[in-house]
DNA sequence: CGGTTACTCGACAGTATGTCGAAAAAATCG
DNA sequence: CGATTTTTTCGACATACTGTCGAGTAACCG
């Protein structure tokens, strides 16, 4: 555990910094060539002072991941809650994410390539995949029951897939934004089979 | 670079040696857990010795990747040559990579994990990546021509999300041939859209 | 057998991590 | 303000892993 405890002060100041330190590095190069030597440095502290704030260099991720889990799911309400093939909703959904892999796209892929070995990671990775498959899943079961949805796969498997898609594609891509509408089409077609396409024409 | 030549000796066998308790290890836990200390008393020779035959720990592991190229390639031709929703030839493709992960996932995977930051290991992930999207894609060419397959995102693009989705799938599964049908059903899909599906009932 | 090549290892140097306890700085309180 | 307690800082240390070097031994080949 960290020592720090508790009370608004100018500790408070060097975990920020600490913290956006870390945002900065990353957006520059990957987790792993990130050493706590410049974390402290960013936060014009020693090395061993870091140790006063957080436990370890992922004990930093798992803070910034926590800041992230919130932002992850929103914007995915209608898309989630709602019935059928609505492709608007499904837009603002993977919109909304698209933006958040641009802009802190390193944090979650080097967040994901330390999970196995980490645990904490590995539960916020775990968590997060399955709020996300529960709640697509069972909108698959509502669309079928309605006859909205042709059969295929069990719910949950095939929301599965839907999520891993989504994480591999969005890892993959150095332009996030620009695979919306593709994955748009995918995401349909996995749940629906053939539709109108909402591709632009050209 | 290694210092090793040329010439069957004894020193195969110790390559061999190394080379074997890699997959022994990676059977059993994460590449990043694996110390070069453990592949040279797996081999029994000193920690120094293992030098003389692999720079690092990392060209163990492009050792075997070299090992798994071919392997990885074989049993798609018939699908990747074909044409139309081939749904047997698809299987037979999905069967063989499901093997390939259930016995070398964690290498795969580690693989994949060290491949930001391991130039050699990204250019592999990249090349047998290329060669599998471009192959895809130009069968997707083929197919929209031949009015077998409904427009949609690029071939080039739809076939990487087929590749993501391949690679991301049987990552995160424990059981990777247990993904097949589902997965046939769900390629099948994002190629061609609706059309009957090969589950087994019920 | 002598000489070249293949192989081995211990000693060393570098880098990163994480711990400890002593001290400085800040907040708290009488 | 001064005393005390809590917060914060840091240098010294211990550990783990990596990679290099040069000297030594074993294997092979004429």
């Amino acid at each position: 555990m960290s020592q720090r405890r508790r009370g608004p002060s100018k500790g408070d100041l060097r975990e920020r910094a600490i913290l956006d330190t870390a945002r900065e590095l990353l957006a520059r190069k990957p987790l792993a060539e990130i050493t706590i030597d410049e974390l402290a440095a960013g936060a014009e502290i020693s090395r061993s002072s870091f140790y006063f704030y957080f436990d370890s260099k992922l004990a930093v991720v798992v803070a910034l991941l926590h800041g992230l889990s919130g932002e992850l799911g929103r914007d995915s309400e209608p898309w989630l809650e709602g019935t059928g093939p609505d492709e608007p909703a499904l837009r603002r959904s993977l919109a909304a994410l698209a933006v958040l892999w641009r802009d802190q796209g390193r944090l979650i892929a080097g967040a994901l390539a330390a999970a196995p070995g980490c645990p904490p990671i590995a539960r916020w990775r775990a968590g997060l995949r399955e709020a996300h498959v529960a709640r697509l899943a069972a909108r698959i079961t509502r669309d079928r029951a309605a006859g909205l949805a042709p059969d295929g796969p069990a719910p949950r498997v095939l929301a599965a897939l839907v999520d891993d898609l989504r994480t591999a594609a969005f890892a993959a891509a150095d332009d996030p934004e620009g695979l919306v509408d593709d994955l748009i089409t995918v995401e349909l077609r996995m749940l629906y089979g053939d539709l109108p396409v909402p591709h632009p024409p050209g």
